[in-house]
DNA sequence: ATGAAAGCGCTAACAC
DNA sequence: GTGTTAGCGCTTTCAT
C-alpha cells in the first residue's frame, strides 16, 4: 500500500505539496509538479478515497434505496439517477432491500453511517417519521415516495392515486361492474394508494368496494399469480382486474392463460408502471406509464443542487402527471 | 455531528470502553455497558463507518461491475450476489459501466480506491492484464467474464462458445443452410467467444461463414432490431439468425414483425441468457440458459471465502454448463 | 512556492 | 475492567 507520504518522501518533498499537485488547489511549480507525477506513476500511488472522504467530509457516493432490482422499473429509475450524477463526479450505490421492511430500515441506516452525500429513497414501507431523525442530523434525502412528505425532502411524485382512477374509469367505461384489484400489504405505501383511487373510481360510478376482490401479490410476477388464482377461483369473479405493478399485472396473465380465459374477452387485466415487458407480453398490456428513468434523472437532479449547496430551501415537489396507456388486455 | 469522544465523555469513560461496548471485542462490567449504551441512545449516536474502515482496512463492501442494468440478466445476478452477501454482513455496490470502455476502466479503479473488499466483475471489455496491477497490490477480483483468466483470481464460466454450438446446431439440424448472427463489437468478450462457438458449429456442417451475415447489435434490444433490418436486407437473407443474447432477439424479433415475416416460419430466431422476457415474447424465444442468479452467488460466495482469508490458493474454476432451452421462435 | 502540524473518527496495542 | 496513546491516509490552516 503505498500512500501520499511515500511518494512525499520519493519525490523529497512534503505531503502538502503532493495533495496539492493532486487536487490543483494551489500553484505548484512545473518542475516540482512534474517530479511528484513521475513518482506517482513509478509508485502506482492512488489516493485512498476513505481517508479522503473522513477529511473532506464528503464521499462523492449517493445511495439509491429500492425493494426489488428484478422488477425492471427500478433499473431504469437507476439508470435516470445514475445519468444526472456521473458527469458530476457522484457514484450512486444500489441497496436492494428485497420488499422486507426491516432490510429497508437496515440499509438506510448503513448508508448514513457510510456517510453517503444523499440517499434517494425509492422505498415502500419508510415514512416521514422514520427518515426525520436522519435529517435533523443532516442527512439529504430526496423521496420517491408519497409516504415521505417533509417540510426539507424534496420530492417526486407522479399521483399514484390519479393513476389508478384513470385505469378503474376506463375499465368502467368498458361496461365492467365486478372489478378485482390485485395490490400488495397496505403496509407498503405504493399500493394502498393505487388501492385508494381505485375505490374513489368505483364510487365516483356507485358501486361499492367488495373486499373480497382485493387480493395481494407482493408487486411479483408470482405473486400476481396466486392472487389472480384466488379472485378467479371466486363464485362471482371479476370480469376485470387492476393490478397495482405490471409484474403482478403479467402474473395475473399468466393464471387466466392457465385457466384457459381469454384477456380481454373473459377477463380484462390492467397493470401500471409500463415497464418494457408490458408491451412484450400477448396481448400486449394496458397500463399507466410511470416514468421511472425520469424521476431517477429528476431526483438526481434535486440531490445534487442540495448536496453541494446550490439550494437550501424548503422541499421541492416535481410532480410527473401519471398516463394512461391503453394496448390490448383491456 | 456526535462522536465515540462524545460519548465517552458523556458517560465518564474512555473512548476505547465505547468502542468495546460497540464491538464486544472485550467484556465491559455490566454497569458501565448499561450507561454507555443509554448515552447512546440519548445521544443518538451512529459510528462512522468511514472513519471504522479507514482504521480496520476493510469496508465490508463489494463492488459489482456490470455493463447495464436494465438488461434483466444483471439484476438478476446483482440478487444471487446480494443473497450471497448480506447474509455474512457484506454489502454490494452495484456500478453500471453503460458498455463503455472507458467508464468500466473509471469504475474498477474508483472501486479500488474506495477500498472495496472486493470486485466482481461482468464486464465487457477488461482484459486480464487490466486487472493485473490491482491484483498485484492486493485487490481480490472474482471474474465473470472468460476475458480475464488470472491464476490467482477465481473465475465463475459457462463455457459461451458450447452454448453457441448448441444452438447454431439445433438450427443446422433443423436444416437452416444460411444461418446469420447478431453480435457485438468483437472488443466485447462474450460476443466474441458466442461468435466463435456459431463458427465452429457451421464448420462441423462444413458451411463457409459468411460475414455479410453478421450484423452488431450491442446487446440492447434496439440494436437487435437494427441489426436484424441490416440482414433482412440483404439481397440473400438469411433463413435463421443466432442473437447474442436475448434482449438484441427480442429487438430482431422486433423487426421480424415489422417486416411482415413470421417467427419462425420465414425465419428462425435464438437468443441466449433465458432472460424472464424471453418466455413473455410471442412467440416464446428459443435461447440458452445463462443462469445469473447462480452465478451471482457463486461469486459472492468464492469472493467472501478470499476477502476472510479462509482460502488463499490459486484461482478456481467454477464452471456452470449452458443449457439449450428450446420454446417457439426456431 | 513550500512545509509543519493538527485532526477527520475510529480501533487496538500496551499499559495498569 | 479500564485508560493512554498511536496511528489509519488524507487535507488544510497557518507559517515561512
Amino acid at each position: 500500500m503505498v500512500t501520499i507520504a511515500d511518494v512525499a518522501e520519493r519525490a523529497g518533498v512534503s505531503k502538502t505539496t503532493v495533495s496539492h499537485v493532486l487536487s490543483g488547489k494551489r500553484p505548484v511549480a512545473a518542475a516540482t509538479r512534474e517530479r511528484i507525477e513521475q513518482v506517482i506513476e513509478e509508485l502506482g500511488f492512488r489516493p485512498n478515497a476513505l481517508a479522503r472522504s473522513l477529511r473532506m467530509q464528503r464521499t462523492q457516493m449517493v445511495a439509491l434505496i429500492l425493494p426489488d432490482i428484478t422488477n425492471p422499473y427500478y433499473p431504469m429509475l437507476a439508470r435516470g439517477l445514475q445519468d444526472a450524477l456521473v458527469e458530476e463526479g457522484y457514484h450512486a450505490f444500489l441497496c436492494n432491500t428485497d420488499g422486507d421492511k426491516e432490510q429497508e430500515a437496515a440499509f438506510i441506516a448503513d448508508a448514513v453511517q457510510r456517510k453517503v452525500d444523499g440517499i434517494v429513497l425509492a422505498s415502500l414501507y419508510s415514512r416521514t417519521q422514520d427518515v426525520d431523525e436522519y435529517i435533523k442530523n443532516g442527512a439529504i434525502f430526496v423521496s420517491l415516495s408519497s409516504a415521505i412528505v417533509h417540510p426539507e425532502v424534496d420530492r417526486i411524485s407522479s399521483d399514484n392515486e390519479q393513476g389508478a382512477i384513470l385505469a378503474t374509469r376506463y375499465l368502467l367505461e368498458c361496461g365492467h361492474q365486478r372489478i378485482g384489484m390485485i395490490g400488495s400489504s397496505l403496509e407498503q405505501h405504493p399500493s394502498s394508494t393505487r388501492l385508494k383511487g381505485f375505490r374513489k373510481a368505483l364510487e365516483e360510478a356507485s358501486i361499492s368496494f367488495d373486499d373480497t376482490l382485493f387480493a395481494q401479490g407482493d408487486f411479483t410476477r408470482a405473486g400476481g399469480a396466486r392472487a389472480m388464482r384466488k379472485l378467479m377461483e371466486q363464485p362471482d369473479r371479476p370480469t376485470a382486474v387492476f393490478c397495482a405493478n405490471d409484474l403482478m399485472a403479467i402474473g395475473a396473465m399468466d393464471t387466466a392463460h392457465e385457466l384457459g380465459l381469454r384477456i380481454p374477452e373473459n377477463v380484462a387485466i390492467i397493470g401500471y408502471d409500463d415497464i418494457e415487458a408490458a408491451s412484450l407480453v400477448s396481448p400486449k398490456l394496458t397500463t399507466v406509464l410511470n416514468p421511472a428513468y425520469e424521476k431517477g434523472k429528476a431526483a438526481g437532479q434535486l440531490l445534487l443542487e442540495r448536496v453541494r449547496g446550490k439550494y437550501k430551501g424548503p422541499g421541492r415537489h416535481v410532480f410527473i402527471p401519471p398516463r394512461f396507456i391503453k394496448r390490448e388486455s383491456a
